[in-house]
DNA sequence: TTAGTCATATTGACAGTGTCAATATAGCGT
DNA sequence: ACGCTATATTGACACTGTCAATATGACTAA
């Protein structure tokens, strides 16, 4: 009855194998299967205002199965955000692999968060949104931990800059360093979400606005 | 009953003086009221998940007579977000009236930006988000005129600056003006975004970042 | 093997929600 | 004065998040 659609997941199992033998709970990995139901319906319905109970019928379970993994609805999410600020830190690490210039590397690591944006606007919004905000809370650590790995990779490669001297930014002064980092991070999320929500109306294409964003980030808007 | 606490509203009226003569309606400014009473919810709560009921027991009437001006929680909701960005606008408007240098008047905008953003997040959050647009619709017309008028503020003093070559911007270039704007709205919506998200962690009062991060954006990340 | 334990899952219940349909009310032009 | 119509109310429905109580069955120790 909620045994058989399981989906065999691809990535690491943390705690179970949920092959088919050993499965090390009750029945499967339902914690994961039901994260993977929550993103699939961000996906899918580009809004995370589904029900608690539709999740758990994706999965195959009752109703209430979910307590017993998440305290809260807004629990399974901060798990969901923490899938996708995953797989954004992934994506801008694969973007800067292999890259020797700084600077080329900053600019298709932009490239890489704006499209990851594109690509999943509401998980974008849901992973940076006040949805896993607790009333009168903070951000729950767990998606700032995920999302301080992605932003590593960004600090990465400006500090890479700065050794080179590619940028203007003094090596080994985290300062310095944290302002550039944070002024590159504005720039491609600021990008992002004007993009996602439509806010752009100007003759350009996506890919050509971009070039010029990243251009104008690097130059300055005063002439030279 | 429901009369008693309409409150008497400051601002412009478009339909009804209200003041307690000549009230247009069945119970006076209903739709008015129930704006406010919307906003004043987003403002308190810093969240827009209070239930349809909630506005309507605010504003003092039944639950069901919101539906007699919205068609939708929703579309209230729109009708609070275009209130948000004629504030928005107002002070961005303020912010660079009497600055006679491009320049200059573009940094007081920036931050007139930013600090608005962090006065209300939720309120910044509803205008820009997703909360807006209906299923496999897009951002509604009422909301993107509004946003585009405040715009308009950074387009002015953006060719303000091209004119007087203080940007690299080629003066009645509309294409090339539209990319400046962008990059700027980029520069403070992300910054802004990112700072009530709880993702700044730099040792730097709030007010020092901005002025770096616009000082970056003038100059650009490489060295001159 | 067997008994017991405890994490895991289900069933049932409850107040609250968005929204529809039907009904009431009163300000307006004629 | 009368009816029209915009405005507001009442009642209903399916659905939600979450609590409490109950059932189930995999492991552990004997």
């Amino acid at each position: 009855m909620y045994i058989d659609d399981v989906n065999i997941n691809l990535s690491k199992m943390t705690t179970a194998k949920s092959t088919s033998a050993s499965r090390p709970y009750h029945h499967g990995d339902l914690r994961r299967a039901l994260i993977d139901a929550a993103l699939a319906l961000v996906t899918e319905e580009q809004d995370w205002t589904f029900s608690l109970r539709e999740v758990a019928r994706r999965a195959g379970v009752s109703h209430n199965a979910p307590y017993n993994h998440f305290s809260d609805k807004q629990d399974l999410l901060v798990a969901v955000a923490e899938a996708g600020f995953e797989r954004l830190r992934e994506r801008m690490a694969a973007a800067v692999a292999g890259i020797a210039a700084a600077d080329t590397a900053l600019l298709a690591c932009g490239r890489a968060y704006v499209e990851s944006a594109l690509e999943n606007p509401a998980l974008y919004r849901l992973m940076f949104g006040p949805a896993l905000v607790k009333p009168k809370g903070s951000r729950p650590a767990a998606a700032r931990q995920a999302g301080n790995k992605a932003k590593a990779v960004l600090l990465d490669t400006i500090v890479r800059g700065a050794r080179s001297s590619v940028f203007a930014v003094t090596p080994d002064d985290a300062v310095d360093q944290g302002k550039a980092v944070f002024f590159a991070w504005s720039v491609v999320h600021g990008l992002a979400m004007l993009l996602l929500d439509d806010f752009l109306e100007v003759e350009l294409t996506v890919g050509d606005l971009i070039k010029e964003i990243e251009r104008l980030a690097l130059m300055g808007l005063m002439p030279r």
